[in-house]
DNA sequence: GGTTAGCACTCCCATCACAAGAGTGCTAAG
DNA sequence: CTTAGCACTCTTGTGATGGGAGTGCTAACC
């Protein structure tokens, strides 16, 4: 990606627009940035350096006689090369961190807060995904029987996180028989991660060999797919933008919104990046995401636990702002993470 | 309530007028009736009809010259008289069941399959809490060493559910220490309530009745509120329903969508009434749901866990079908969770 | 070359008028 | 109670009109 060259004065106009665009959702004209700013040229000067930028492909006009409006690229310049300030101010950072102090200790009140808080003081929706465990290793295993003939297994990992699963038998079990293969596996299988499981098997049969086969098989499962909770927060107040008030629009965001399948596979791009990643109107890999943009943040702990939180909203957002919330959330996230997971191995 | 006597043809024309409005979302007139439906009598007799209809304010004109539109007391009216076949056709419900089937058993997936499957047997969006337990009994708890001061309470409830709840410890404790505390208070609570509780812990002390105590609260907090998850499913597909596309609208339906709140306000209600419910337009109580009615039910097992299923959706909603997938959807959880919690006692 | 004033041009948008269409409400007769 | 007839009302779509906003271009100026 060749950077553009750009006088002083041109990025100075196209910052402007975008700022005005973005709080007050009307194109700008080159006699308000005349009379608004003072940049000590004229209007009709501004006007030259407006062509340049549409040209330059970072603005564009809804018709020939209304003012600019940032494009896709355009914005993507400012995130880019422009946008300064991306941390929250320090009295908004300070609520935050009061809040997550008072809640309960408990991730799932972290993430459900995490979006409250996102969507507050983002103009977007806020979603967030419950940590997915790397590599996990199980710690513990208890069999619980519920009713003649079933029996809930609860899987305790590494990282504290809990599986569970329901195992239907055909014929009643004891209690007794439950404690026996649940002492077994314990001694043989705690510490285990999925690639160790077979081996440790081998011994086992009947029952206790079924149970710890279904063990394997969560883990397996919890490994590759995203198979936890998503938090999502304030898409009312992302629908009152006015982009959104007309029909086509407002069912795609709420598809984006909804929809498991694209943070799935967006994940792994931002897993790979550590710092907040910034998707404008899809990056042209997602086609039906024109005017949509994402702010999304891994969280966790390196190697050990992460996940995505992040903003959906309109294409025309404050990005500075969005970005400084997301960041901030992260590593606030990142803080409590590491408590409970103790530093990254 | 006095119910309203009506003329058989009436009665007729009032099915009618809904019928053909909740299709086409167009105002209907005389000429539409007497021409696609052949009641025998002319248009300027049904005109006389919808009068008297509109008198007994069961239905509206948006302006002079339009047809008629049914008023929530109309839809009232079809609900609590007039309507017949609520069971779902045969087709779907196999189909509906058959997917029940396929599904893991689990609690979680059957919830995730229930908002799924009702929001496309519907015109709304579905929502489903997770069921909460009618006073708790502890089954089991097991205390796991997360980090040196991290230690990780897991509560097993006579239902089969799980709580968890992280415990910060001001010094390190070993995970012999946490196995004798669990194993005694696993002695002592189990089978407990959280009205037992208190008693039972009397002979504890230091770390042991501190984790009692927690117990204890888990307990409590579990039976009071519904904090548990919400499932939500198909708000893109209500939205792209005609009366959402203006502004307003559309914040309020999603608000009433995203809220919590309201459905603890109206949890209690719809607990006492064994068959689903139907709430149009927030029935007066609840002011900001003019245009958006609910169809609601209970789930679970009797006297041991409960939850909440339903449709949200805009007034204008095929009721008799949308009745039929709830009470069908719930009563396909009843069998499940039957066969996971036994019967009631 | 960069900057500026001037000005014609384009396009949107609000307003109005007008006609067509739909459906009602009423009256009087069957 | 039902029906035909008809005037009346209100919406909706169309086309014309004028004001406004902002551009794009040209020519002059520093």
């Amino acid at each position: 990606m060749t950077e553009l060259q750009l006088s002083q004065r041109r990025k100075q106009v196209l910052q402007i627009v975008i700022q005005e665009y973005v709080e007050n959702a009307q194109p700008v004209g080159s006699p308000l940035i005349a009379k608004k700013y003072d940049l000590g040229v004229s209007a009709a000067t501004i006007r030259n350096d407006l062509a340049a930028l549409e040209k330059a492909g970072l603005l564009t006009h809804p018709h020939t006689s209304a003012g600019r409006i940032p494009t896709d690229g355009g914005y993507r310049y400012f995130v880019a090369n422009l946008m300064a300030h991306t941390d929250l101010p320090s009295h908004e950072r300070h609520m935050i961190r009061h809040q997550f102090h008072q809640a309960r200790r408990e991730i799932d009140q972290w993430l459900r807060l995490s979006t409250a808080v996102l969507a507050k003081a983002s103009t977007g929706a806020a979603l967030a995904t419950s940590p997915r465990s790397i590599s996990s290793r199980v710690k513990h295993l208890e069999l619980i029987g519920i009713q003649d003939t079933v029996v809930l297994l609860v899987l305790v990992l590494a990282t504290g996180t809990l599986k569970q699963q329901l195992i239907t038998l055909e014929q009643p079990i004891f209690q007794e028989e439950l404690s026996r293969a649940s002492n077994q596996l314990n001694g043989e299988i705690s510490g285990a991660t999925a690639a160790d499981l077979p081996e440790k098997l081998e011994g086992f049969t009947g029952f206790t060999r079924n149970v710890g086969e279904i063990v394997l098989n969560t883990l397996l499962q919890s490994e590759e797919q995203i198979t936890d909770r998503v938090y999502r927060h304030g898409l009312a107040q992302v629908l009152a933008e006015p982009e959104f008030t007309e029909g086509p629009q407002v069912s795609r965001i709420v598809e984006v919104f909804e929809q498991r399948t694209l943070l799935q596979e967006i994940y792994d791009d931002v897993m790979e990046l550590s710092d907040v990643q910034v998707m404008i109107a899809g990056e042209g890999r997602f086609g039906d995401m024109q005017d949509i943009s994402l702010v999304l943040s891994r969280y966790g702990v390196p190697n050990r636990v992460s996940g995505l939180l992040g903003v959906v909203g309109p294409m025309r957002m404050p990005y500075s702002r969005t970005v400084g919330a997301v960041r901030y959330v992260a590593t606030l996230l990142n803080e409590l993470m590491h408590q409970l997971y103790g530093p990254s191995r």
